[in-house]
DNA sequence: TTGCTCCTCACGTCACGTGAGGTGGC
DNA sequence: TTGCTCCTCACGTCACGTGAGGTGGC
């Protein structure tokens, strides 16, 4: 006890009153009844304190540090779908999905913000053909990391961190962006049907979904950054503190948002 | 007031008590001391609300929508956007951009005023082909500044100031013309699209709109004198001075001066 | 034994919203 | 005139943290 007061900086009275209030934290009990914090107990006590500073109240603080800290997701398909189970997913060939990346992309582009950007490509040949697009994109950007099946990660100051995609994560078979900027928020996610339910013209398609909402953008750019994270904790420090503190785009702009992307999709297709 | 509660529903002696305590909303006073809320101050509001549902404090709430209002805009292309969302955005090749610009400047050496000046060139070397022109341009200008990749702040008696533009900012992807006089105001601004997204034929690309409206091209100025500002604040204590006081150039001209630069560059595309 | 930790109860403080009460311009 | 809006003062409530006061295990 004195040990967590002494790791967190909160007031022994406080934890016990948190505790009370609002069930965190929950530390194991000795027979006698006296609590032992554990290192996780810790860290999360030290994620409500961020919150707090930030303006949080005490309860949307813990809230929230639990919400999160729940196992570690690694399907942003997956995550778009808990979010928001009322968004339908629609298979969608290729050349769509390419499509609607590009259109986002140059939405992104057009407004001229700080982004926070993640893509997803399964395979690093289907990054490298889009590798100058992404230097590009990352020029400007405060936060911009590409997975696929990268044999390491890499950091460059002039293109996006590489971070290979363990094979077990489902992150493995989605192709995804996710695209954060001040005013603006948009992702992508779907994951590759495999071969044999591709249509007869077997050409690849995707069950995806996509979304303007900032709140659900956000979401996808945790998973993002937690994926990365277990890889090199440095390389998302800035990243995170950028998600804790930011405040997700506004939703006013949304309606915007996705009518601009859609007649860009739409054009791309056509042009 | 009456509809400002009825468009956020936030109640007016709330409404009131921000402004007393946390200084926002500060809409606009009519003689009298009533108030009058702009778009933006709804907008702002709607803003807090939702972060206030999210559960941070009304201060915490307030001070981070604000920060956003206030984030230094980088780019042009994004501020025409943003003024006029109704704007169409047209790709132009690099050759029908150039004609444009040179329409532009063309028509305010016709005009013989004094302008205030500023072009953004991406690379230096794109300046260098330029400059004779620009020179002659800056000589009868108020202010004329341009921006690329510059090693370092240059400024100069007659030729215009070159100011460098960091690599993150947006301008550096941008080709804008910025130009205004006493009765006569025109932009235009584009971005470049990425290499991959050129056409068949392999040529550089933007994605542009263009003005002759007095209040958004005064909009762009100050987007210019802000970059600039940040470099050396004295480069544009003149500009700033001048935009300040200046009133924007009349509307009842823009029907004529559009006209004529549509002409100038058909000339100059068929010449 | 000494210094922890346990617990509950309850209070103090601070942040916020709202209502009352009186006023002058639309 | 009627219905707004202005203002200040002050209170009510709610969320939080902390301190007191008494207890039993390390």
């Amino acid at each position: 006890m004195r040990d967590a007061v002494a790791r967190t900086g909160v007031a022994e009275a406080t934890l016990r009153m948190w505790e009370r209030r609002y069930g965190f934290p929950s530390p194991q009990r000795l027979a006698s009844g006296h609590r032992r914090y554990s290192d996780r107990d810790i860290e999360l006590i030290q994620g409500v304190v961020a919150k707090r500073a930030a303006g949080l109240s005490a309860k949307a603080a813990i809230s929230q540090v639990l919400a999160r800290g729940t196992q570690p997701q690694t399907s942003i398909f997956a995550v778009l779908r808990r979010r928001r189970p009322d968004l339908e997913a629609r298979t969608l060939s290729k050349p769509l999905m390419l499509a609607l990346s590009r259109a986002i992309e140059d939405e992104a582009l057009a407004k001229g913000e700080r982004l926070i950007l993640f893509g997803a490509f399964q395979r690093e040949r289907f990054y490298r053909q889009s590798a100058a697009r992404w230097r590009e994109l990352s020029r400007t950007a405060e936060v911009a990391m590409v997975f696929a099946d990268f044999p390491r990660v890499r950091r460059a100051t002039d293109a996006p961190a590489e971070v290979p995609v363990p094979r077990a994560d489902a992150l493995n078979r989605e192709w995804a962006l996710v695209c954060e900027g001040e005013s603006f928020a948009a992702c992508l996610a779907g994951w590759e049907l495999p071969e044999g339910a591709r249509g007869p013209d077997r050409r690849r398609r995707f069950e995806a979904v996509w979304s303007v909402e900032p709140e659900v953008v956000r979401a996808a750019s945790r998973v993002c950054a937690g994926i990365a994270g277990a890889h090199d904790p440095e390389l998302i420090s800035g990243a995170l503190a950028r998600l804790d503190s930011a405040a997700a785009a506004p939703a006013e702009s949304q309606l915007g948002v996705a009518t601009s992307v859609t007649a860009r999709t739409l054009a791309r297709l056509s042009g």
